[in-house]
DNA sequence: TTTCAACACTACCACGTTTTCGTAAAGCAA
DNA sequence: TTGCTTTACGAAAACGTGGTAGTGTTGAAA
């Protein structure tokens, strides 16, 4: 059990001095060839690797990133967090990952034990409390304490920040545009409860296609879901109306409540009732019949935030105080992936 | 843009000692109230929070702990991941993600990567590619620097230190009993490659509950995938054959893939085909019919591992020097949970 | 008047690095 | 010998914190 061996250690078993030793293993000429292989080869010996620690207090950087979402169980933010740790890994970054659980509490705490100096930089993706409540001072207090800040997904436009989202607005469209193409007259949109910024882009997608259409825009047909639970229910009612021919959910996890809804009444998936789901998740590719998806690239999405942030990191250190704060909003492209639930 | 402030500006500012700062922040009694109260006043009005930094290389307690998982788009991994986080949280520590993508070249650089004080402790599963090699010189070098490691899932023999894992062999034997108890005589398993420590303690149980019940060991109906894509194509050269009834696997991925298979060949399932998986995933829930899965609690290993590693990490302090070592294998309970895909 | 304690604060050290500056010794020219 | 440069190294500061030990002043008891 011996602990990690640190330069002083060193130098006091060589009997040099600290700068000595120091200056040896970074190979500097000022130190003799003699005292310099010494030095390294006793450090090598001993396996010696700098404390990342100390280096992060003398440098004031930590070479880590944090994260923060919503959720760490969900098909969509995994991957996003394996771009951005793949991209981490590149540039010798550490991601630190916090869940907010979808709690404004939860997003403020974890912010703060990280934001004093525990990470280099932030890329998040707001709560929906956070989201309902509007109030995002935890973070502009972090960009002001001079601390880049990369948000994904869910945004806001009330922070002045990079960003990295879908358009979402487009993406809806698309969706419902083939839907049109096929055919369907009545399509539903299922999706969640308004102040998810998400949510409201993709209804503003779908009732924008409606309209260039020339297709009635039924509020109606909106269906807002605020737990899965009561999908169900709401759907089967609305099936046996036979109020609607195509739906438009905005996750999977909808999409594949619907279509075993429909399947329980005996209604075919694509004949009588076409599906759409935004986010190409693990259970759209898995589902009888598979269902057809916007897909919404996480990885992308996340190798994107951790170069951008990664950049603002250390272009920070250069131009110091003159922060040329021309933030950027990138848009990552989707596309449709057509599988069976479609025709 | 106003950095963080510190107790040397804040010393500064009142024009005071840095110690009388941070006395008077720590309420102690040998600082005047006065001077306590114009620093505290001071102190918050800067929103004064102590930098992490400093204080890791003080304490030598970074009140992090790594974590290194083969893959984090990954159902079950993700919910260890949460449960470590969750109890991570509760005791005050951040949790820092490393993915191994099943590399061993990976696995060790990140563990180097976070060994260099990064960390006050690790929890890993191993990856694919350690496990096949039989190499853990970056793992002993780690606890023999007196790192407290935790393995969950993944682990092996060959290392001494605290472990999380289920009993699969026993879960997969009342899995197979199950399948027998309906009436099932042709069992199958299709399984991964032996050196994935799991795998191999699956198919001994898959074994001892056949031959426990008088039914033959058939080499021939253990089917080893290495490659999901070619999952489909031996599943359905056996199906054809009629050569099982019944089929045990030991990843959800490839239940489903099974079932699919089964249902285009207009085998019906669960009549033609029993299925059970091992892993109680997403898919499991939302796949028609929806399939009879062991639980693995991920969370629950998670939690537990994270509140084994933080113990150790705190019981350090204490009888620093004298280790107890003797190290905890805790097994986490599993059960059935029937769904469409048994009778 | 001397001594001692209480008070209110400051000095200093350690954590592990890197880096700037300083300087002793050696070499060389005048 | 003196003065100058080069070589080879060491001392010290800095990053930010917190604890221990020390210092000086005041007031009160002996």
């Amino acid at each position: 059990m011996k602990r990690k061996i640190t330069l002083k250690q060193i130098a006091k078993e060589l009997d040099v001095s600290i700068s000595t030793v120091s200056k040896s293993l970074r190979n500097s000429l000022e130190i003799g060839e003699e005292t310099r292989e010494k030095v390294q080869a006793f450090a090598k010996f001993y396996n010696y690797k700098p404390n990342n620690i100390a280096l992060s207090l003398k440098n004031r950087k930590t070479k880590s990133i944090g994260i923060i979402i919503p959720e760490i169980v969900h098909y969509f933010f995994s991957t996003v967090i394996n771009g951005i740790e793949q991209v981490a890994n590149e540039y010798g970054y550490s991601v630190v990952i916090c869940v907010s659980d979808d709690s404004f509490d939860k997003e403020v705490l974890n912010m703060e034990m990280l934001a004093n100096g525990s990470i280099d930089g932030f890329i998040m993706s707001l709560s929906k409390e956070t989201q309902y409540k509007g109030d995002f001072h935890h973070i502009t207090e972090v960009i002001n304490q001079g601390m880049p800040v990369v948000m994904f997904d869910r945004v806001t436009n009330d922070i002045l920040c990079d960003k990295v989202i879908i358009d979402d607005k487009s993406a809806a469209y698309e969706a419902v545009q083939s839907l049109i193409d096929s055919g369907r007259k009545k399509i539903a949109l299922v999706t969640t409860v308004d102040y998810v910024s998400v949510g409201k882009l993709r209804t503003d997608g779908y009732e924008k296609a409606l309209l260039d259409n020339g297709l009635p825009f039924n509020e109606d047909l909106i269906i807002k879901i605020e737990d899965v639970d009561t999908c169900e229910i709401t759907i089967s009612e609305l099936l046996h109306a036979r109020a609607f021919d195509a739906v438009f959910a905005v996750n999977e996890l909808f999409a594949v409540t619907i279509i075993k809804t429909a399947n329980k009444m005996g209604l075919k998936v694509p004949e009588d009732l076409a599906v759409i789901a935004f986010t190409d998740g693990i259970i759209s590719k898995y589902s009888t019949p598979t269902i057809t998806t916007v897909s919404q690239s996480g990885e992308k999405m996340g190798n994107k935030a951790a170069k951008m942030l990664i950049e603002r990191i250390e272009a920070e250190d250069d131009d110091d105080e003159e922060h040329n704060e021309n933030y950027i909003t990138e848009v990552i492209e989707t596309h449709l992936i057509k599988r069976e639930s479609t025709d």
